[in-house]
DNA sequence: ACCCGCTGCCGAATCGATTTGGCAGCGGAG
DNA sequence: CTCCGCTGCCAAATCGATTCGGCAGCGGGT
C-alpha cells in the first residue's frame, strides 16, 4: 500500500553513478565534478529524496535525539494532583528547545521521570536538565555514562549551563521601583536553595547596601498561592511596616501579594508597588491589577542550551556558560518610569 | 575516551553462541534450548548489555519516534508576546504520551510549528494531532504522506481519536449545579468552532430541556479574561437576570465570572454558582473563591492517543475511538451535594 | 618515453541489530 | 536399518547511509 521510500540507490541508479558518489555528491565531500554533483542533487531533488536519519545516525554512532528533563517535576512526577510548579515556564523552554533542536536535525524528547534514565541512556545522544537540584542523581549518572550534559540554570557541576542574568535583571527591576519615588521594597520568597534565588537575594541585598535601605526579608512556608498568602497578608497588615513595594521571586507570590492588598484595600500601585521576577500568563491578566514582571525569555533558553548541547556532542569537552539577559514587562502594578 | 559500547556481539561472544542464537534468546522468537537463552539473558545482564535503537529501527523500517503537535499553538507560533492557549492543559497531555511513548519504546517529541512538517515527515513513524482544527492542512499532508495518524479531539476526519465524553461530563456538572436548589444555569462560551463546545452545548440544550427551563447562552468576544469580563459583568448586573448559575467551557471564562461577582458584590456560591467544564491549576488557588471543575484527564488523553498509534502502526488501519470519562473536582464555587 | 601525481569515480566495509534459510544431530516410526 | 522430522544453532543477507582504499585515465615534468 505504503510506496516505498526513495533510497540514495534509487538516486544513484537513477543519476547513473554509484552510490558512493550519490552520498559524496550530496553532502559535499569527496571528490566529485561540478557537473556529476549538480546532476545527482538535480535527479534527488526530482525523486523528492530524503535521507534516512536512521540510517545516517547507525554509521554516525549516534541516535539523532536529545533528551530533557524538568528536574523538580521529574522528581514530584509520582505524586498525583495538580502540578506545584510553573508549568507555563517549563513549556516554553520546551517549545524553544524542540524547534531548535529540530532546526538541527535532532529531535528532542521529554523524560517523564527519572526512573526511566536506565532506559533513556541507551536512546539519546545527549541531555539537558532544567532547574537541576544540587546534586542531582541524573547528572551524576549521565557523567557515569557518558552522555553529554548540559543544565538551564547554574548547577555546582562543571557542566556547560544557560541561565538568565538574575543579577541585572533584579537590579534593573529595583531601579524601576525606585524610578518616581523612593520606594523601600521588601523582597519575598520561599525557598533559597535554587541558584536563581540566591542570585537575586545578593543582588537585592547589595542594591539595599548601596542605597542606604534596611534589607526586608519575606518568606513564604511553600510556593503556592494559599500558602505564601497569610504571610504577605500579616506583613502588609503590620502597623510599623517598613516597605512600601514588594519584589518576588516567584509569579505566585506576587499573586497572593495583589490578593492581599487587595483584601486589605491597600491601592496597587499607589501604596504598593508589585513586581514579579517571573512572568506568567496569569500576572497580565486574571488578576485585579495587572503586574510588572521580568521576562526571562524562557524560549530563547530552551535555543541555546540545545545549541550548547549539540555543540559540545563532536567538538571539545570544553564547558560554556551564557548568560541570556531578561527584560521587564512593565504594567499598572507598579509606577511607570 | 568514552568506553564502547556493549553490542551484541559482545554478549554474543561471551556466551559462546552466535549473534544470531543471542537475538534470538534475548527476544523471545525462534527455537532456542532454555538453558542457552538463559544463559544469554544473564551475560547480557551482566555485561550491562542495552539494544541499540537505531540499529533495531533501521532494521524494522521505522525511525522509532513520534511526534506531537498541537494545532492552535502550531498556528499560532509565528506571534510573538504571551501565548493564548491553555498551556497547562496541553503540557498535560504531552507529559502523559511522553512517558507512555517511552514506556512502549519510542520518544516523543513537539512538533514546534507548522512549517517544518515537511522535514519531520522522514523523521518520524506517526503523529498525534492534540485539538485539530477543521481540515487542518498537517492531517492531509500526514494522510498524503502515508504517516500514521491519531487525533486527541474528535475531527471530521475518519481518523482514530481520543474524546472526552464531555456529553455526560457536562450532564453530571449540571446535575451538581441541581442537586441543593433548583439551579438556573447559564451556558458561557467563546466560540463553537471546536467539537467540545459542540458537545457540550447540546447536552446543555437537552439538560435544559428534559428540566423544562430555559437555555440561556452568553457568549464572548474572546477567550481571554480581559475580553470575556465586560460580558459576563453586563450579563450578572442586569436587572431582569434569568439565571443563578453559571457553566463555562473555559478556565478563563470561569475566572471572568468570579471576578465579577467579586465586583459586583454578589456572593459565590449563595447567589451565583460558577462551574468551569475544564480545569486548572488557577481555578484551585488564585482566586477569591476556588471554582468548581470537570477534570479532564489530560495526561490520561494523552497516554491512550499514544497507545492507539502505536497500535495503528503495524497492525490493521482499522480505526478506533475512545471517550475518556470526567470527573468533578468540587470546589467552593458550587454548593456541595 | 617514462613516471609521478592528481582527478573522478567506484567497490566494499562498516554501523548493530533482525531474520531467513539451512545444516547437523538425534530420536522415533516403519 | 533407513528415513523422516524436529530441535538447536548458526552463517549470511538485510536495512540505508557514510567512508576508506584503490583503480583508471590523463596531463605535465624531466
Amino acid at each position: 500500500m505504503k510506496p516505498r521510500r526513495i533510497t540514495i540507490k534509487d538516486v544513484a541508479a537513477e543519476a547513473g553513478v554509484s552510490v558512493a558518489t550519490a552520498s559524496e555528491a550530496l553532502n559535499g565531500k569527496g571528490r566529485v565534478a561540478p557537473a556529476t554533483r549538480q546532476n545527482v542533487i538535480d535527479t534527488a531533488a526530482r525523486l523528492g529524496y530524503t535521507v534516512n536519519r536512521i540510517a545516517k545516525n547507525l554509521n554516525a554512532g549516534r541516535t539523532g535525539s536529545l533528551v530533557l528533563t524538568v528536574s523538580p517535576m521529574a522528581a514530584q512526577s509520582t505524586k498525583p494532583g495538580q502540578p506545584e510548579w510553573d508549568v507555563e515556564y517549563y513549556f516554553r523552554v520546551l517549545s524553544g528547545a524542540s524547534a531548535q533542536a529540530f532546526q538541527r536535525g535532532f529531535l528532542l524528547s521529554m523524560l517523564p521521570s527519572h526512573e526511566s534514565s536506565r532506559t533513556f541512556f541507551s536512546a539519546a545522544d545527549g541531555l539537558i536538565v532544567v532547574d537541576p537540584s544540587q546534586n542531582d542523581p541524573l547528572l551524576a549518572a549521565a557523567a557515569g555514562a557518558g552522555i553529554a550534559c548540559v543544565t538551564v540554570g547554574r548547577n555546582s557541576d562543571d557542566l556547560s549551563w544557560v541561565d538568565n542574568d538574575f543579577s541585572s535583571g533584579t537590579t534593573t527591576a529595583l531601579a524601576h521601583l525606585a524610578a518616581n519615588r523612593d520606594a523601600k521594597p521588601a523582597l519575598f520568597l520561599s525557598e533559597t536553595s535554587s541558584s536563581y534565588v540566591r542570585d537575586e537575594l545578593s543582588a537585592y541585598l547589595d542594591w539595599c547596601s548601596a542605597a542606604g535601605i534596611e534589607p526586608i526579608i519575606i518568606r513564604s512556608p511553600g510556593p503556592r498561592v494559599d500558602e505564601a498568602e497569610p504571610v504577605i497578608q500579616a506583613a502588609l497588615a503590620s502597623p510599623d511596616r517598613r516597605f512600601d513595594a514588594v519584589l518576588t521571586t516567584l509569579d505566585t507570590l506576587a499573586h497572593a501579594t495583589e490578593r492581599s492588598a487587595h483584601t486589605l484595600g491597600l491601592d496597587v500601585p499607589g501604596e504598593l508597588q508589585v513586581l514579579s521576577l517571573t512572568d506568567s500568563r496569569y500576572l497580565d491578566y486574571g488578576l485585579q491589577r495587572p503586574i510588572t514582571a521580568l521576562d526571562l525569555h524562557p524560549v530563547r533558553l530552551g535555543e541555546i542550551a540545545v545549541d550548547l548541547l549539540i555543540d559540545s556532542l563532536d567538538g571539545t569537552a570544553e564547558r560554556r556558560r551564557e548568560l541570556v539577559p531578561t527584560s521587564l514587562n512593565v504594567r499598572e502594578s507598579t509606577l511607570a518610569g
